[in-house]
DNA sequence: CGCGTGATTGATATATCTCAATAACGGTGG
DNA sequence: CCACCGTTATTGAGATATATCAATCACGCG
């Protein structure tokens, strides 16, 4: 705890202290040592971890400071809050810049369709463009951070800075293209064998460790986006710890058996 | 057959006359009547049947040009043409000007996954822009016709007419929008449902009858990209006809009971 | 007219859902 | 710090939808 005073006296990290839950929800959501809002403003994304993979990949410095000029970065917001709603007036691109988001919307009958997870570096908003509306909703799944951008002004950025437009486009056809990993055809052992393989090298990617990380996610809200019963689920998590690929408690995910992990995730449509 | 050779002369349409079954394929595919390459290059997106939803839409008459002097419009080909190839370098983007098209890649095993069926004033190869090659395979369906675009002159156009980019981003967005509406967590009789009535108000928003139109994609095609066995597709094409809610003969479908049949794609989550 | 592909039908096996009951956990207040 | 409560996860038994295998049928096309 006085570490924590200590690094927020010197400006590399801020957060409130006003939960003894809090300083484990930082561990967890990884947030120590990424948030610089108490930086300079002309350094917050170059300093961030994952500035390669995000809007701002490839940047100048001038082009960063314009950047940087019109969106806020690294606000905290604490598990369950909402930073948009499905329906709601579209404005600004939303980016995890640390934690995790789940974005969601309700079917017809009312019930929650998670649509996605999303990480550190993702943008949130992209399906609300065309609608000018947003069409999902995004909800922190633990203590999170996240940098906001006005899509207007990232318009009127664009214009001067092409090589912005060029990054906007890619990441949307990485989107478009990351949905083909549809989990439709899969047997149930292999949609969830391939979901942690997925999750796993989307964290590599983001510098954290592929073999062991905190999962703040629920089995409900997993087994909604892999469109399974929730005790389906449990008993494929148990099948998989006791085949040796993975191992699972208390949020905390360990891949045991990669390569093992792959194949499973392989395995042609028994469904 | 003279009607043809007439609409030919007068430079309405234009194909090659060297099959017999050309005529029935060409009023499947919808392509009389909206063949415009014999026109004066500066209309020809204007003539276009799809032009509102396409990536002209909004676009004055000088963008129009700038747009139409580097794309290549409406070429005809015949059945199973492939036009791009998954892994394949990225140069162009593809619009469907008629007909029907497939998008395909190879899963882990070769086995084939359709990721969608690309209608009239529909970009493929989006996919494509982030990894600078093809994601996806795109094949005809039937005769089809399409419009080429080559992605980097694109860019170089969309420099200089911002709302191109716009239509660009916004096209993209819904297609990222439309992977919301997953199959992931319905029965097969909803998956067919929805299937149907998605495709119904596609054919409708370009002009089409809402309520009978040519489908050319076979039952195993449906399944696979329904995720489904082509013997319990066919069982509930059946069910559906029982139920009155549609008819399917000889790749003609009509929609007896719209209502019903979105009823029926709405039933929640008995799988 | 016949061939090959695509579609249908039936019988059986199996994966997964559903319902119901219990267990473990995380957060709250005393 | 501990006991409590609501939420989340586990386990079991039974019901059901869908896959699979195999055979037949229909159709488009030469």
């Amino acid at each position: 705890m006085l570490l924590l005073h200590l690094l927020q006296y010197f400006g590399i990290i801020y957060f409130n202290f006003n939960s003894k839950y809090q300083l484990s929800n930082l561990i967890r959501s990884n947030l120590i040592l990424k948030d610089f809002q108490a930086r300079a403003p002309e350094s917050r994304c170059q300093l961030c971890a994952v500035n390669s993979i995000c809007l701002p990949s490839g940047l100048s410095k001038d082009e960063l400071c314009e950047l940087e000029n019109i969106m806020t970065t690294s606000k905290v917001v604490e598990k369950n809050t909402q930073l948009f709603n499905d329906g709601e007036k579209f404005h600004s691109l939303y980016i995890v810049h640390s934690g995790m988001f789940k974005n969601s919307s309700l079917d017809e009958n009312g019930k929650e369709r998670i649509l996605r997870f999303s990480l550190p570096g993702e943008i949130m908003g992209l399906d609300g463009i065309h609608a000018e509306s947003y069409q999902s909703t995004a909800i922190a799944l633990t203590t999170s951070s996240y940098c906001k951008i006005p899509f207007n002004q990232l318009l009127d950025v664009s214009e001067d800075f092409p090589i912005i437009q060029r990054n906007l486009l890619k990441i949307m056809s990485k989107e478009i293209y990351s949905n083909k990993k549809t989990y439709i055809d899969l047997g149930s052992t292999a949609k969830l064998a391939l979901f942690i393989f997925n999750i796993s090298q989307r964290f590599k990617k983001r510098g954290y460790s592929e073999k062991e990380f905190y999962l703040p996610i629920s089995q409900r809200d997993i087994a909604n986006y892999l469109g399974m019963a929730e005790e389906t689920l449990s008993r494929i998590f148990k099948k998989l710890q006791k085949l040796g690929a993975v191992n699972y408690k208390k949020h905390i995910l360990t891949v045991v058996n990669q390569q093992q992990l792959k194949e499973i995730a392989q395995l042609s449509s028994p469904k």
